[in-house]
RNA sequence: GGCCGAGUACCCAAGUGGCCUAAGGGAACGGAUUGCAAAUCCGUGAUUCGUGGGUUCAAAUCCCACCUCGGCCUCCA
C-alpha cells in the first residue's frame, strides 16, 4: 500500500502521514467545523468534504482514522470593529434572522423554536447541518449518530477551556489585562507566525481594520489575542475566576482536540481563512498549555470555492447552501463530486454546468456498478473449485461485494486475493481467483496512487473513467465490483445518487406517473400527437423522462 | 502597503524540464439507436498552455517583467 502524502501548510512541503500512534494507527484528525448560526453553504462543505476525502483516502490505504469535527454553538462576535472583544453574538443575530425567515415563509412558521434562546437556535441549525452533512456522505457526521462525542460542541467544554487558561497564566503565556480580559502574550511563544508566514512585524497594527483602539491599549502586544472576555450582560456567559463571561473563540478547538484526540494530533484541517488567526492561535495556546513540541503534525487547508467565476461571500449573498441545491433537484452525489473533484489547494469554480458534468459521470459509474452487480447475481464468473455457485451466494452478492471492498486493499496479486478468500470463506465462494485482472482492478492501484499523491482527485477520477470505458468479460465480476466499490469508498457517490425528496412530492409523483401512463398508452396506440403532448406537459412540470428497456423512469430536472 | 496562491480548448480540469503534436469529463458536431425526442453507445476535438522577454540541445513546466483573478493581514470553510 502506498503511503498518503499531503502538503503540510506548516512546512510548505509534502509530508507522509505517519500516525503518532504507530503504523497501525489510528490517525488522529481534527477538523474545524461550522458555526451553526445559519445553514452551511457549499463553500463550507468544500472544506469539510475535502477533509472527508483525506480521511477516506487514509482508510483506503488500510489505516484507521479517528476523526473529530466540532459544531460551534458559541457565537463568534459579529461586529468587525470589535473582533477582539465585544460585539453582538452571532446566535443573537441568527435569532433575528430566524424570525424574519419565518415571516417571509422561508422557514415554516410552525417550526417550534425560541428565537431568543441561543442554544435552541444552535440546535436548530446544528440539526440542519447534520442532515446536509449525512446526505453528502460526511463520514464523521454519520459516525456521530452512534458516537456524538466525535462532533463536540464548545459550550460543553467550557471547564476544559478554563483549565487551559489557568495553565497558560501559570506558565507565563497569558495575563489578565487592565480591561479585565485574559489575553495570550504572543511574544511568549517564539513560533507564533510560523504557520501563516506572518511575523509580528508584518502583522501591522490595525491593517485589517478590525482591532479596536480601546482593546489595543490594554494589551501588552498588538498581536495578543483574547482567551476570556468578562461580560456579565452577554447572551451566553459562564462563571470564571476572571468574571462571568465567555471564552475566546480560538480556545474551543484547542480544548476539544486535546480532550478527544490528545495534546498532539496527526492532522488538523480547515479552510484557508482559518490559517490566520485561528490556527496560528490554536498552535500557540495548545503548545504552551500542554508544553509540547507540536500541536498538529500536519495542517491541511482547503482553498475557497468560487461560484460561476465569481467570489462567493455571505455578505454578497451569492452563495448556495447544500439544501438550496437539493431542492433544485441536485443529487447529493453530484454536489459531493463537484465540490471535491478540483484539487484542494486551488480555487475551485463551482458551476451548474459542472454539477451536470458530475451527474453524468456518476450515472455512468452507477450503470457500471449495476452491470457488475447483475453479473455477480447471475453467477457469471467462471468458477474454480467445487460447488461455489448457488443461489445463496447470488443473494448475498451485495454484502459480499462490500465485504471484499473493505478487506481487499490491493487485489493485484493472487496472493492478496487468496488471503481475502480466507477471511471471507463463505462470502467469496464464487470469486474466480484465476480470472485475469479486469479494468477496475487494474484501475484501483492507479486510483489509490493518485490520491496518495496529495489527493490528486482529477487523476483518480480519470483512472476510474478509463476503467468504465472498457468492457472485459474475462474478468471476475465479483472482484471487479469489489474494486469499483473500493474506489467509491473514497468518492462516496454511488450510495447517494438520488434526489432528495421534498415535501409535497407524493401529489407530484402521482401526477407525473399518471402522465407517463397517458403517454405510454398513446404510444401503444401509435397516437404520437397525444404522446408528445403528454411529454411536453411533463417537461413543463420540470420532469426529465428516460425510456428504458423496462419502461419509463423519471427524475426532477435540475433547475438553474 | 506586506505575505501567499492561481491563469491550460467553448466549460470544468490533470500535467511542474524530454514518454506533451497536453490526461479525464462535459458542451458542440457527425454516426448508431428512437415513431420523433430524451437517455445510451461510437467517433471528431488544443501544433498549443495569461502577455512579453530570457535560460536550455529541449519549456505549459525554470528565471525576469507585466496583466488579470483569488486568499490572509485578528468575523468568515
Amino acid at each position: 500500500m502506498p503511503a498518503v502524502h499531503i502538503h503540510n501548510t506548516l512546512t510548505g512541503e509534502l509530508a507522509e502521514i505517519n500516525p503518532i500512534a504507530g503504523a497501525a494507527g489510528p490517525v488522529t484528525f481534527y477538523t474545524c467545523g461550522p458555526t451553526v448560526y445559519d445553514d452551511a453553504h457549499i463553500g463550507n462543505f468544500r472544506s469539510f468534504l475535502n477533509a472527508d476525502i483525506l480521511r477516506r483516502t487514509i482508510e483506503l490505504t488500510g489505516t484507521p482514522v479517528r476523526h473529530v469535527m466540532n459544531i460551534t454553538d458559541v457565537g463568534h462576535m459579529t461586529d468587525d470593529t470589535n473582533a477582539d472583544g465585544a460585539g453582538e453574538d452571532k446566535m443573537a443575530v441568527a435569532g433575528r434572522r430566524l424570525l424574519e425567515a419565518k415571516k417571509s415563509g422561508k422557514i415554516h412558521a410552525d417550526v417550534a423554536i425560541d428565537a431568543n434562546d441561543p442554544m435552541a437556535i444552535a440546535d436548530f441549525y446544528a440539526n440542519r447541518f447534520l442532515e446536509d452533512a449525512r446526505l453528502l456522505g460526511l463520514k464523521v457526521a454519520i459516525e456521530a449518530q452512534s458516537d456524538p462525542s466525535l462532533m463536540p460542541r464548545p459550550t460543553q467544554w467550557i471547564s476544559q477551556m478554563l483549565d487551559m487558561i489557568k495553565q497558560l497564566i501559570e506558565r507565563g503565556h497569558a495575563y489578565v489585562a487592565s480591561d479585565g480580559a485574559v489575553y495570550f502574550n504572543v511574544k511568549s511563544f517564539a513560533d507564533y507566525g510560523k504557520l501563516s508566514g506572518n511575523t509580528l512585524e508584518n502583522l501591522r497594527e490595525g491593517e485589517g481594520g478590525r482591532i479596536s483602539a480601546q482593546h489595543q491599549a490594554a494589551k501588552k502586544n498588538p498581536g495578543d489575542f483574547m482567551l476570556w472576555k468578562p461580560d456579565p450582560h452577554h447572551v451566553l456567559k459562564w462563571d470564571s475566576p476572571y468574571g462571568a463571561g465567555y471564552p475566546g473563540w480560538h480556545l474551543e478547538c484547542s480544548a476539544m482536540a486535546a480532550g478527544l484526540l490528545g495534546a498532539e494530533i496527526d492532522i488538523h484541517s480547515g479552510g484557508e481563512d482559518n490559517i490566520f488567526p485561528h490556527h496560528e492561535c490554536e498552535i500557540a495556546q495548545s503548545r504552551c498549555a500542554h508544553n509540547k513540541p507540536s500541536f498538529a503534525r500536519l495542517w491541511f487547508h482547503t482553498r475557497h470555492l468560487i461560484v460561476e467565476g465569481e467570489k462567493m461571500s455571505k455578505s454578497k449573498g451569492n452563495f448556495f447552501t447544500a439544501r438550496d441545491l437539493f431542492a433544485k433537484g441536485v443529487t447529493p452525489a453530484a454536489l459531493r463530486l463537484e465540490i471535491t473533484r478540483t484539487h484542494y489547494r486551488t480555487n475551485a469554480n463551482f458551476t451548474m454546468q459542472g454539477l451536470a458534468d458530475c451527474q453524468r459521470m456518476i450515472d455512468r459509474w452507477s450503470r457500471a456498478a449495476e452491470a457488475l452487480q447483475a453479473k455477480v447475481a447471475a453467477g457469471t464468473p467462471r468458477l474454480v473449485g467445487g460447488d461455489a455457485h448457488n443461489s445463496a451466494s447470488a443473494k448475498n452478492a451485495n454484502v459480499n461485494a462490500n465485504a471484499n471492498a473493505n478487506a481487499n486493499a490491493n487485489a493485484n496479486t493472487s496472493a492478496n486475493v487468496n488471503a481475502n478468500a480466507n477471511i471471507n470463506t463463505n462470502a467469496c465462494a464464487n470469486i474466480n481467483h484465476n480470472a485475469p485482472a479486469g479494468p477496475f482492478e487494474t484501475a484501483l492501484p492507479r486510483f489509490t496512487q493518485a490520491l496518495c499523491e496529495d489527493l490528486n482527485m482529477a487523476r483518480a477520477i480519470a483512472a476510474l473513467n478509463e476503467a468504465v470505458a472498457v468492457e472485459d468479460n474475462s474478468a471476475c465480476a465479483h472482484r471487479e465490483l469489489a474494486a469499483l466499490h473500493k474506489m467509491d469508498s473514497v468518492l462516496g457517490v454511488l450510495e447517494r445518487n438520488t434526489q432528495v425528496a421534498t415535501s409535497g412530492d407524493s401529489d407530484f409523483e402521482a401526477k407525473v406517473n399518471a402522465l407517463i401512463e397517458v403517454r405510454a398508452s398513446a404510444r401503444r396506440n401509435k397516437d404520437f400527437a397525444a404522446s408528445d403532448r403528454a411529454r411536453d406537459e411533463l417537461v413543463s412540470l420540470g420532469v426529465q423522462i428516460k425510456d428504458g428497456a423496462t419502461g419509463t423512469t423519471w427524475t426532477r430536472a435540475v433547475r438553474a
